[in-house]
RNA sequence: GGGCGUUUAGCUCAGCUGGUUCAGAGCAUCUGCCUUACAAGCAGAGGGUCGGCGGUUCGAAUCCGUCAACGCCCACCA
């Protein structure tokens, strides 16, 4: 049999996952079992694999996978998010590329394309996922505006209204004028920005041209909402002003001076300017003292007709144009370079616009209460734990959720608007209508004089309900699968939305199934160039996770990103880590030719080294199942797979298939073959979570396998008691081992030359015949007194090898070299047990702990002195 | 402006309630090897006064204070 000696993924990956799909491995259903459920934090349906949802797609399939193969009835439910905002934008721009403006259509039609689009380009992500081996019950897969989740969406808005909790109200709220809709808090982003402070001159009314003050702003296109200007009225510097009107430049508007404290009398020149239209602070001023609002700007960001000569402008032209029209006006006294935060909209990127509209909102403060004891009990973890303190801050401020958006792509607002005013808020059409009709007593209503609310709901309004959603929750409480999946177990996501989305999954999960909706959530870092650079199409540093999967394998990329991201640390990714996981692939790969092409011949008896071999490696391989066991359940699964890793290379195939080995062309024992084999095949299972698609190739060609039989779906192995005696004196062994090594490096000796080997009485013999067959040495064999002799301490112990070539110059200064260190060692202890304060304080296991370490130098000096007597006697 | 977090080998990180499995791991580096599973490999080796300063203690990477740098979250002084 002729196995390549390079592993080739492409060969394997697709036959495996179709092979899986083939059997229904990933399907699941309720059962007696034990559940274990993730949901897929839905992408955005027309959206691409990029290397975040590698990353967070690869750990929970890790444990899925390793919760089905522990026996448990796991089900990962996958998704799509209809991704209102950033979905419509698209399909505007794909319209605007054909000539067609939105509003030139209808909002079916629009609704329509945006079907289509979604049709065209939606699911390619969930494709992508299936090339990485992800074990999505596909069957269940669920979009955030499909039928159910839409009719979950409607009924969970209806029930809140009917509670009391959403209302309606003119608030101001985050513009977002590209997209033209309005954007939750949390869409913000503010940024520090370099602009002006512009200084202006406003003239009192009635006064002379010299009699002016200024208003310090740093966006004068405003000015035409002006209606009053505001100082503090303990302010001395503005006292002059007060009772006085001012007339606003350009507008030539005569506007009051107010007073109030909120106006800070050390910044700018103590007058500021209210425009409550487009400051969130002005637009308080103007309801305490009842002023009239100008809303002076168009919902796509140009002037409107308030704007006079300036109207149809875009607003940061107006701020040039008028910069410079106020200085021929003489109305500017200065402008000073001035660093202030300004919010732009996550989704479009364009600087929001404080602007005032009638929106729909949520009220936080009592649905959050629950979500928000549930972290701080640790009903629910997170992991890592830092970032409580950050969903602790954000709960106990928790403003009220504007969920209404000006959008046509997503779940339309079931208010019906009733002919004579007020409205309806009903699930279905035809309860609205026979609510129009009781409220208004007017039974010959029809649904044609009903209007329809024309907003959309926030995509996270359908997202919030996603663990309850998938499973129908929402609509048949008592469903079988909601029963059996829910709470889930475990979710997989990204800080950055711990507030769009986890909190407000915990506070839909209490409000609509008083549980929890998961029990513990990792959360992952950002995945980073090796500069530590965010991943981005326009820096265009994201590597393509196709592309890498199609050069290092799924396997060896969903290494990578493993090996080096700890729960909540940002990932710097550099190819080179897919490197190493395709190098751990071949390595296993190759280990497995080795095993698979050795013969077995029943008349041979298991040689004493391999006996050994196989008792240690046994013991080595439970330790390492109980340490993954204990990462595991910290959710530590870098660490996790790195001992995995070590076991697999450092000890599976450095020491132990070294050991073993027959000699070449040599047949193998019966009673050692089945035991590599029995260890090969817990050795795959233990790596299948990490690393699908190889460890099936190699578990079905490492034994005859059934038909349907799979090691994804084989048992994980199991921690047992642990024999630490024997792991102890095999660490010991390695370092005679190492000691020969090195020996012969220096020496030049070849590795298959055989050396004499004389050990001290206090060896641990044990693992006596691994030693002479690994270090090909022999052990204490009757021999002359040697010419030369060179030693070497493993603990306390010295090993002797007699040589014939030797420097005795050389040999004579290392020795030297240790004995002046032990020395050293040795008073540093001794100063400390003359120590009466530390003899006195310390507890007694650490005074012996000194004492033995005292003893150990000594004996280590007496057989160095020794030796080096015997040198220099040569 | 508040709050939180981080700082340990060239890089990414472990080091729980202070004391030889306390200075570790993987990668990278260096040296020697094309040894019949694997050069995508094997065998060895080097490398850190645990951010600075001060304190508590017999003893501090570990506890306390302080300073510094970096990061994150929240916050609309125009």
């Amino acid at each position: 049999m002729e196995i390549a000696s390079k592993y080739n993924p492409s060969e394997v990956e697709d036959k495996w996952y179709r092979y899986w799909l083939d059997k229904g491995f990933f399907r699941s259903v309720p059962d007696e079992r034990e559940p274990y459920t993730i949901v897929i934090p839905p992408p955005n349906v027309t959206g691409v694999l990029h290397m975040g949802h590698m990353l967070n797609n690869t750990i929970q399939d890790i444990l899925v996978r390793r919760a089905r193969m522990q026996g448990k009835n796991a089900c990962w439910v996958p998704g799509t998010d209809h991704a209102s905002i950033a979905t419509e934008a698209k399909v505007v721009a794909k319209l605007a590329a054909e000539g067609i403006g939105k509003k030139d259509l209808s909002r079916d039609d629009f609704i329509r394309h945006a079907w289509e689009w979604t049709h065209k380009h939606g699911g390619i992500i969930l494709e992508q996922l299936k090339k990485l081996g992800a074990s999505c019950d596909w069957d269940r897969t669920c979009f955030t505006m499909d039928e159910q989740r839409s009719e979950s969406v409607i009924k969970v808005f209806t029930d809140l209204y009917n509670k009391g909790l959403i209302y309606r109200g003119v608030r101001m709220v985050n513009w977002d004028p590209s997209a033209q809709t309005a954007i939750s808090d949390e869409e913000v982003i503010h940024r520090e920005e370099h602009g002006k402070l512009y200084y202006i001159k406003y003239r009192i009314d009635g006064g002379t041209e010299k009699d002016y003050i200024v208003v310090a702003t740093t966006r004068p296109e405003t000015i035409f909402g002006d209606v009053a200007v505001c100082i503090n009225p303990n302010d001395p510097k503005t006292a002059h002003a007060k009772g006085r009107k001012v007339i606003v430049p350009i507008v030539n508007r005569v506007v009051p001076i107010i007073e109030d404290e909120y106006v800070d009398a050390d910044f700018g020149t103590g007058f500021l300017k209210v425009t409550p239209a487009h400051d969130q602070n002005d637009y308080m001023l103007g309801e305490k003292y009842n002023l009239e609002i100008i809303d002076v700007f168009n919902d796509n960001g140009t002037l409107n007709a308030h704007g006079l000569q300036y109207e149809g402008m875009d607003r940061f032209a107006v701020r040039k144009q008028i910069e410079k029209d106020l200085e021929t006006l003489g109305s500017v006294e200065k402008t000073e370079a001035y660093t202030n935060s300004v919010g732009y909209s996550e989704r479009t990127n364009v600087p929001i616009e404080p602007k005032l509209s009638m929106q729909w909102f949520l009220k936080m403060d009592r649905l959050a209460r629950p979500a928000l004891e549930a972290v701080e009990d640790d009903t629910i973890r997170f992991y890592p734990a830092k970032f409580k303190n950050m969903y602790r801050h954000w709960m106990e401020n928790v403003k009220d959720w504007n969920i209404s958006r000006q959008l046509w792509w997503g779940h339309r607002i079931p208010a019906y608007y009733l002919p004579e005013g007020g409205y309806v808020v009903a699930q279905t059409a035809a309860e609205a209508l026979q609510l129009a009709r009781e409220k208004t007593g007017n039974a010959a209503l029809q649904m044609q004089d009903l209007r329809q609310d024309e907003d959309c709901l926030d995509t996270w309004f359908s997202s919030w309900l996603w663990p309850i959603s998938v499973f129908d929750g929402i609509n048949r409480p008592d469903n079988a699968d909601i029963r059996y999946y829910y709470p889930t177990n475990d979710l997989v996501t990204a800080p950055e939305i711990i507030f769009f989305w986890v909190a407000r999954m915990i506070i839909s999960g209490y409000e609509y199934r008083r549980e929890a909706c998961f029990h513990n959530v990792y959360f992952t870092g950002i995945v980073r160039d090796k500069l530590g650079r965010k991943m981005s199409k326009s820096l265009g540093n994201s590597p393509d996770p196709i592309e890498l999967m199609n050069r290092y394998g799924a396997d060896g990329v969903r290494m990578g990103m493993l090996l080096t991201s700890p729960a909540g640390n940002d990932l710097p990714f550099d190819e080179s880590l897919c490197e190493q996981g395709r190098n751990f692939n071949n390595k296993i790969w190759n280990a497995f030719r080795l095993v698979k092409g050795w013969n077995v011949d029943d008349r041979i008896a298991q040689p004493e080294a391999s006996a050994l071999a196989v008792r240690w490696f046994g013991a080595r391989l439970n330790k390492t199942v109980a340490e993954m066991d204990d990462l595991y359940g910290k959710y530590r699964l870098n660490e996790a797979i790195m001992s995995a890793y070590k076991l697999f290379w450092d000890e599976f195939s450095a020491w132990y298939l070294e050991i073993i080995k027959p000699g070449y062309e040599q047949p193998i024992d019966r009673a050692t073959y089945r035991a590599t084999l029995g260890f090969f095949d817990a050795l795959l299972r233990l790596l299948h979570p990490f690393m699908p698609f190889i460890t099936e190739e190699l578990w079905q060609a490492l034994e005859p396998r059934k038909e349907g039989e799979s090691i994804m779906i084989a048992p994980m192995p199991q921690a047992a008691p642990v024999e630490e005696t024997d792991l102890k004196a095999f660490e010991t062994v390695k370092e005679i081992i190492g000691g020969i090594r090195t020996i012969r490096l220096q020496k030049n000796i070849p590795a298959r030359e055989q050396l004499n080997l004389l050990v001290a009485d206090e060896h641990d013999g044990t693992f006596n015949p691994v030693i002479e067959k690994i270090g090909t040495v022999a052990l204490n064999p009757p021999i002359e007194e040697a010419a030369s002799r060179i030693s070497f301490l493993v603990g306390t112990t010295e090993y002797t090898i007699p040589i014939l070539r030797i420097d005795v110059a050389e040999e004579l200064a290392k020795l030297q070299e240790e004995l002046s260190y032990q020395q050293g060692f040795l008073d540093i202890v001794m100063k400390k047990l003359g120590n009466a304060n530390f003899t006195g304080k310390a507890p007694a296991a650490v005074i012996d702990a000194e004492r033995k370490k005292q003893a150990d130098a000594e004996s280590k000096i007496k057989s160095l002195e020794e030796a080096i007597a015997s040198l220099e006697n040569n």
